[in-house]
DNA sequence: TGTACATCAGTGAACGCGCGTTCACTGATGTAC
DNA sequence: TGTACATCAGTGAACGCGCGTTCACTGATGTAC
């Protein structure tokens, strides 16, 4: 690739990078075209030889969010056994979704605080990442013969992921000092929410 | 009162209304003294006469919302028998919570959508709002026995209003059909996390 | 390799616009007598 | 009750500022020969 190129990449990362960090540190309020290009390190007009205006901006910087976070999703999908039991299956979801948004703090904050912001193309962006990874966690607990009715996969989907948002809230917010024993009271809520109303003993549980 | 004290506080009710309409249709981006004065009917310099600048507007539209929100959820307190069960007095916790997030929709989505916006002053309300039920769960929760170390606690509590407000972002986005049911799911969720990790049989659990 | 020309990322300057903020003024409401 | 004066919520007009946006220009990089 020409130096050119490379440099003109370059130059729009450290601009998608400021608008995160200007978004992060001082609200969408103050995200201005100006602030991202003096953070960057550019003049202001440089904003516009890469982006049409501030929503395409926030456009690539929620990809740019949001494809760290899906990868980091996928590595689980990928290297989990099919063979695994339910519970196993879940147990491992859940960590690898409380790892894969905790991995780098900056995103997981802009990713909860903006995850509900629909004016904002961040918070569309990412509804539709959770849209998807919920279909994903449906089809898998499907799969895995969990639950019998629709409604109730969609409950407990819902349950898995906002536990998991849960438990990420709590360890940014540093409520949580025992990571491990906090994910097992909270995998422990997930697993109940897979059992049937109906009280039963031995739930099977944690593989190994 | 006067009628001229009362037209002032009238003024006053229509501008907090006006802010809090335009921050759920159009987004904090989109928040203005123009807009506001023009969506309260009144001209725009008006807006200097009752608040200082966008920020003390924004406190008092947190005050009341945050205000309606303790009220309803003091009516659980208050109504709850001393000497309820543990389960008991989560499940009508658990159930309160979700009826008074869901009372009213604009309130419950601004709530759910700036809570953690901490560069905004209704982010900060709230925040300390969540910090304060967050501490009297835990208090209720030791009062009635539930849990030995605090840390457990501190993550139970964690738990019941992550769950809450779980239910109430699938209420609100219309993802649940059958609240009751849901409801029940997740509160099954709740009492596995207040039980210890070792396996027992019979939670004796629904009180009546 | 060297030269002449083409490309283009980045910039300084200029602009119009909408914003927040101020202020003198108005007229309805309240008060004193 | 009536009159004269005081108060004050609300307003139109004016302002300076920072914003987004445009554009002609620069100089480094790339290309053709």
């Amino acid at each position: 690739m020409s130096t050119r190129k490379a440099n003109k990449e370059r130059t729009r990362h450290k601009l998608v990078q400021a608008t995160l960090k200007i978004l992060h540190k001082q609200g969408p309020t103050a995200l201005t075209t100006g602030r991202i290009a003096q953070a960057a390190g550019v003049a202001q007009p440089t904003f516009y030889v890469h982006f049409k205006d501030m929503d395409e901006a926030l456009e690539e910087a929620a990809i740019t969010v949001g494809d760290a976070l899906r990868a980091r999703l996928r590595e689980f999908r990928d290297g989990l056994q099919d063979g695994a039991s339910p519970q196993a299956a879940t147990r491992h979801a859940f960590a690898t979704g409380v790892e894969a948004l905790t991995a780098d703090r900056r995103s997981a904050e802009l990713f909860l605080r903006h995850r509900r912001d629909v004016a904002n193309p961040l918070g569309r962006r990412w509804r539709e990442l959770m849209d998807g990874a919920r279909e994903d966690l449906i089809a898998d607990l499907h799969a895995r013969g969990v639950g019998k009715h629709v409604d109730d996969l969609v409950v407990l989907a819902d349950t898995i992921i906002g536990l998991v948002l849960t438990t990420v809230e709590s360890i940014l917010d540093g409520r949580v000092t025992n990571r491990a024993s906090a994910m097992d009271m909270m995998m422990r809520s997930v697993e109940a929410s897979m059992t049937p109303p109906v009280q039963n003993a031995s739930l099977g549980a944690s593989a190994a």
